[in-house]
DNA sequence: CTTATTGTGGATTAATCAGTCAAGAATTAT
DNA sequence: ATAATTCTTGACTGATTAATCCACAATAAG
């Protein structure tokens, strides 16, 4: 062994992945992640491999640390109608409580970048998939438990929420106001045959 | 007057279009557009004004020729249940139809440029307004012919399918398959209280 | 035909880009 | 202490970027 890193490897990632969410993969200049990062050029590029390296290895953290924090309890096996709409909500207030629209950084990157790189779009598909699972298991539990009735079958609603949420990222990414969210969300609810008092609470 | 130009300018501007759309503001350089568009590098600073000046030239022709004609009937004063059920079909005709998937170049500058740009978010968000009011007026009339029966107010439901419908490009932009897409949009009609054979028109 | 105006094409510019090289400092193992 | 390894720092590279300048060709009005 020699001399140790005089940088934490995983801040340093945490920093870059803010940056590529903030700004976008072409946006963002080595000199940005350098002086955001704050490590040297050339330690990024010993320890990352360089920018298309770094930038996949923060999708990946994104995939673990956020959106694994967003789906937090839906994921779990006792997830129901409960989690699905706190999860609705957070997106509300998570997406619009920003004063700069972040939005995701996996359809962020989905738009930019999945036609050109197959690694970012394996990437993209694999966190849709895991979104649809989750919603689909929540779905079914609470369909089981009786509480919610949907007017499709569970498999076919769980895709529909998938848009429904991936179109609420873009239109507050657009500067939609809060009211729009929770109407968008709405929808979902009523056609998962949710309880008015699920619906009343996601219009606030 | 002294000597016309040598180039159609609507062809150039239309050419200049499909290129930011199929790479996107950032990837596409001036060498890229002077080569696609067929003029010379000093007629497009002439013509355009420079790359952004063409961009934003290039947004407003989409909105104009493209989401017009995408749009179609849906804009018109008898649409109802049968152009919200073929617009639908038509987003997941065509989404699904290119081999090369450049999903809307609206959605695409909503992601890259929006939140920099407030004239590409101000057309943004213009964009979003007008695909709400068509499908919110051709909610209102196919409720009033009795052709549906929504389970939430049509402005709610409009909005909400404003949200699939971005979503569902978004997906099909991750390389999602048509069956996927099918799914996403017949949640739509289920929730506006479409009748079953709607329903099975979009499962083709 | 002359003159004024405008388009075209090539060369150029200054800035920025991602990535590399090399020299020196720091730390551990022996 | 010495040697081996690794990190850090700054200078550098060639390519590419958007944008501009200028000479020349082409057209229309008088």
């Amino acid at each position: 062994m020699a001399r140790p890193k005089a940088f934490d490897v995983d801040q340093a990632l945490g920093r870059a992945m803010e940056l590529f969410w903030l700004k976008g993969y072409q946006a963002t200049s080595l000199p940005d992640l350098v002086e955001h990062m704050g490590i040297g050029r050339q330690s990024l590029y010993d320890t990352f491999g360089g920018k298309r390296q770094l930038f996949l290895q923060a999708l990946d953290r994104y995939a673990t640390v956020m959106i694994g924090g967003a789906l937090g309890r839906l994921e779990q096996s006792g997830a129901s109608l409960d989690d699905l709409t706190a999860f609705l909500e957070a997106v509300v207030a998570y997406q619009t409580g920003k004063q700069v629209r972040t939005a995701c950084l996996m359809i962020n990157s989905a738009m930019e970048l999945a036609v050109r790189d197959k690694e970012v779009a394996h990437r993209v598909a694999a966190h849709h998939r895991r979104m649809e699972g989750a919603f689909r298991r929540a779905l079914e539990r609470a369909e089981s438990l009786e509480e919610i009735h949907p007017l499709l079958p569970t498999n076919v609603v769980a895709r529909h929420m998938v848009a429904t949420v991936l179109g609420m990222i873009v239109a507050a990414k657009s500067g939609a106001e809060p009211a729009v969210l929770r109407d968008m969300a709405s929808g979902v609810l009523a056609l998962a045959g949710a309880p008015q008092d699920s619906l009343a609470r996601i219009k606030h």
